[in-house]
DNA sequence: GCCACTTTTCAATGAATACTGAAATTCCAA
DNA sequence: TTGGAATTTCAGTATTCATTGAAAAGTGGC
């Protein structure tokens, strides 16, 4: 016979996972607009929101995925240092966990992106530059207004795209709370 | 026959394009990467480095796209602010110019992602806070713990979100220049 | 108001990417 | 070491998303 209370639990738990289902829902969404597969969203969104270690078993079992999505997936994310491989002492399962602070979350989703996507622009712009011709004598005055021109493009995109990379070194390398200092900093000058 | 600088001329050109191309190149690939598709990034890419406005049968040309295509995508950058419709009088045709200022640049794209995706995300979050149940007295300890935690999660991400969309308002709302000052500042504080 | 030219729309196509699932491999407790 | 449990791999499949191109709508000059 059920005790009183499990009406009111399963009415609680209900309430939980459907707030948690939206989370995961609406995070996987903001994903696959960033170019992250919805999937992987979903996953990190339902290790950071249940606060604890999930298994692969878990994981699937709740997303609807496959094994190899989700091996996949977590092997990635704890590539990034996004979420945390665990094992418990007499299992032999693993379990992940996610980043709970925020900004350390943040720093470390930036600090990827930087390293995969930022720092092989900054060479693409180096191979661009090297490319140009040089504004010599013996061009025509056209031809060297119109190379410095495409010159000072390169070297202004370089130019901003090297100072985020440096601040992001500055403010996210290494460490959780640098992005939050830096937000509550230029906060605080307004 | 030719000219003894016609030699020089074409290859100046020949450079400058192969500089060019690299450049259109790399930055589609990069948009690829950020869930920008790659005609977008390499039209944006081209009319920035060509730095003059250029009509829609140029870009055909140029970058082998279809006309739907490009005409599309222009309209988009267009509403972004990134680039804007030109009219050349005596001309029924439209040109399309870049912006040229790489902050500017920069907090176009900021702002128009902040508002497609950062703010119907906060929306979302605030959804989710709804949908969980209300630590009442009713519930057990361990459900009023765990519900708790749960919000606790809810309301870390939605503040540090919030943070940053009212420090971007601030900083990259109108005008261009305040992410170049706010990078500066920055920078100058370490 | 008509004609020539330009832009926009959208159903169909194609390309890229994510996902699956079963086989191969690794791992560890006994 | 071995057996069973867990993870990883990967070729094939599915899905999603970008792109095309032709037809429709719009636009301005005459």
């Amino acid at each position: 016979m059920e005790k009183p209370c499990t009406k009111v639990e399963r009415t609680t738990d209900r309430a939980l996972t459907s707030s948690r289902d939206a989370f995961i829902g609406h995070w996987g969404e903001m994903g696959t607009s960033w170019g992250v597969p919805r999937s992987m969203a979903e996953i990190h969104a339902l290790l950071f929101i249940e606060g604890r270690g999930l298994c692969t078993d878990e994981i699937m079992e709740r997303l609807q995925l496959s094994r190899g999505n989700v091996s996949t997936t977590l092997r990635q994310l704890a590539e990034w240092g996004i979420v945390t491989r665990v094992r418990q002492r007499g299992d032999r399962k693993d379990y992940f966990e996610a980043e709970q602070d925020v900004w350390t979350l943040l720093s470390l989703i930036v600090r990827a992106r930087k390293r995969r996507e930022l720092e092989p622009l900054l060479a693409a712009l180096a191979e661009a530059k090297a490319l140009a011709p040089a504004p010599a004598d013996t061009e025509s005055r056209d031809d060297r207004r119109e190379i410095k021109a495409h010159l000072k493009r390169l070297d202004s995109m370089d130019d901003a795209l090297n100072r985020l990379d440096r601040l992001s070194d500055r403010f996210i390398g290494r460490g959780g709370k640098g992005l939050d200092v830096a937000v509550r900093l230029l906060a605080s000058l307004l």
